[in-house]
DNA sequence: CTGTTAGCGCCTTCAG
DNA sequence: CTGAAGGCGCTAACAG
């Protein structure tokens, strides 16, 4: 194959010892323990690696040091905005401590999670990074049990006391639906949400302290509970509009979701003549998640951002740490630690984060 | 650490060699040459490994085999949905071949880039799939001329001849241009692109032969080149708009741009007043790229859909037979291999792929 | 059919 | 300050 230590050593005149000793220098890991080498030998030495072109071999420094300086990152999907963003926020962080990232996508399924946790464990990521696919998280408190340093970013689980970073939800929807309230608006419907998933149950709760809050209580045809995907929005919103009495504004799970919502609405209006307003009242939709589609979207007057970049740096700084602290041999601290990071309302009907100007 | 082979040998009464082939016969790759154990020592050590909850060690099988079953993805930014299709596609692919993905991202820049694919062949990834930063390849070809198997997806290249997979750009935009043709609009401009880009210029190239055969000859005012984001849409429709006798009708480059652009037009129209129709007249776009948010944005007529999960997986298989074809020794086909996927033009004020009608 | 024996490329005591 | 030697976990001849 390529060059090696043992190339370099003898294009050097010292054995791989000292090469090892020379490379162990520039490494921010290890340039503390690293041992003392003569400064003409250690010249000597980098001459040499750079005639040869000499580029370490991180598996087999992986496989003696136990360590192979990659994290595992398992996320439900790959084509969505906000886990993407979480994803650049990540990778980022991970580069700049000379980390590299896997990435794996559960397919939105546990038994597909399980797997790839455990794939990444057998590649020996040092440490792992997962919004979790469901609600359940044995299968991830296993693993991490074995010694494998984990946090979760977004959604917590049950059945596992990890380190997590995620959003106030609760807080965001309290305030989407209070805004909403403030407006004037009195029949105010919650659309979506798989109420297995945590972030799914505190937007929910959010929005029933608020109505609490008015002294409104919510006709229970308003919660329209069940999926986070666009289809699951496209249908509760036709549900709902088919009452005799529908409500004048609702609260969507998540941007997907909502992105249905506002299809159906499209849909309904008579296709092809999106321009041309029709006789229907028009709902007014406050939304979780922030894209830069958002403006687009004809009924979003509020949207909850969320800050998915700084998520995802946050939880890359976490787990270095994690993983810094074990190889360190401290047994680190106590438990679990969530991270809850705080959203911003944003009236959408000046643009938003990518136009607009927040509350 | 975890349980070894020698804990499994051990736990069966046999030797480390035998658990090593038991292992064999379950992978594809080495199954063929797998060689022969008896049944029952096998139900044996089978039954260990089960008891011992063994697994490989992706690590050290790689040391000694000079193959990691892995490839690295490099892309120019992961917010980006027809990234991500794309990802997906290769992501399933390869997990169906028994491979991993190695997901990174060149932050839009060559140096990044380069860095990246060297780190990624310092993880001695089996082979390398990237959608290129910018137009010049050298450093791609300098590693693959070192036996890294590589594909190209999306864009080419100069400096090099490598295999890839990319759309047919050019018939796009021709037929696009020509789509606007037909409903009657003449002063059709061409909005965005890196003119480096090979991608961008086909797009140019597809627009320019519409308008010949229809015996227009472009303002070259009309063709606003530069630029790939969304901020580049917003300016130049903001230029565009400003013009005397602006243009009826626009092809947009890619998403981004076409983003922007609908973005200025909405900003235009007074903010605030989305669902009112302004005296301007409204000029239409054919946009490339097509996605879920499409239907929402107000001046789309067209978009070229290109299949991205189908370039993906045509990407991963790809791949993996150039790994495959390595491993065994033959030295390939001759030169590169440009597969170019058709793509659809849709008619998206009907909805898209995503509701919407073909042509 | 199975065991023994060498390493893959690197790091790391332990001597010098 | 530097070299020699052993081994991380696994596979692949080569014997038996």
């Amino acid at each position: 194959m390529g060059t090696t230590i043992r190339d370099v050593a003898f294009e050097a005149g010292v054995s791989t010892a000292t090469v090892s000793r020379v490379l162990a220098v520039y490494e921010r890991e290890t340039a503390e323990r690293a041992r003392p080498v003569a400064e003409k030998t250690r010249l000597r030495v980098m001459a040499a690696i750079q005639r040869l072109g000499y580029r370490v071999n991180y598996t087999a420094r992986g496989l003696k040091t136990q360590s192979t300086m990659a994290v595992g990152v398992v996320f439900p999907e790959l084509a969505n905005d906000f886990f993407m963003d979480v994803a650049e926020g990540i990778e980022r962080e991970l580069d700049s401590q000379g980390y590299t990232m896997i990435l794996a996508s559960s397919l939105n399924s546990i038994e597909e999670e399980k797997k790839r946790i455990y794939m990444l464990a057998d590649r020996m990521v040092d440490g792992m990074v997962v919004i979790p696919a469901g609600s359940r998280g044995e299968h991830l408190q296993g693993l991490a049990d074995t010694g494998m340093p984990m946090v979760l970013v977004d959604r917590l689980v049950e059945g596992a006391a990890l380190d997590a970073v995620t959003s106030d939800n609760e807080d965001g929807t309290f305030r989407l639906t209070r805004a909403l309230l403030a407006d004037g608006f009195r029949r105010i419907a919650f659309v979506g949400g798989e109420i297995t998933l945590s972030a799914a149950r505190e937007r929910l709760s959010g929005y029933g302290r608020a109505l609490a809050e008015a002294g409104i209580n919510p006709d229970p045809s308003w919660i329209c509970l069940g999926g986070m995907e666009v289809e699951d929005g496209y249908k509760r919103m036709k549900t709902l509009l088919k009452k005799g009495n529908p409500p004048e504004a609702m609260v969507a799970v998540n941007l997907m979701v909502h992105l249905g919502m506002e299809r159906c609405l499209l849909d309904m209006k008579g296709n092809g003549s999106r321009g041309q307003e029709s006789r229907l009242t028009e709902p007014v939709i406050a939304g979780f998640d922030e894209s830069r589609y958002t403006p687009f979207l004809p009924a979003c007057r509020y949207t909850a951002s969320q800050d998915a970049v700084g998520m995802g740096s946050r939880a890359g700084r976490r787990i270095v740490d994690k993983i810094r602290q074990k190889k360190s041999g401290k047994e680190e601290t106590t438990g679990e630690r969530i991270i809850r990071l705080p959203v911003t309302i944003v009236n959408s009907t000046n643009g938003g984060k990518h136009g607009g100007k927040s509350l």
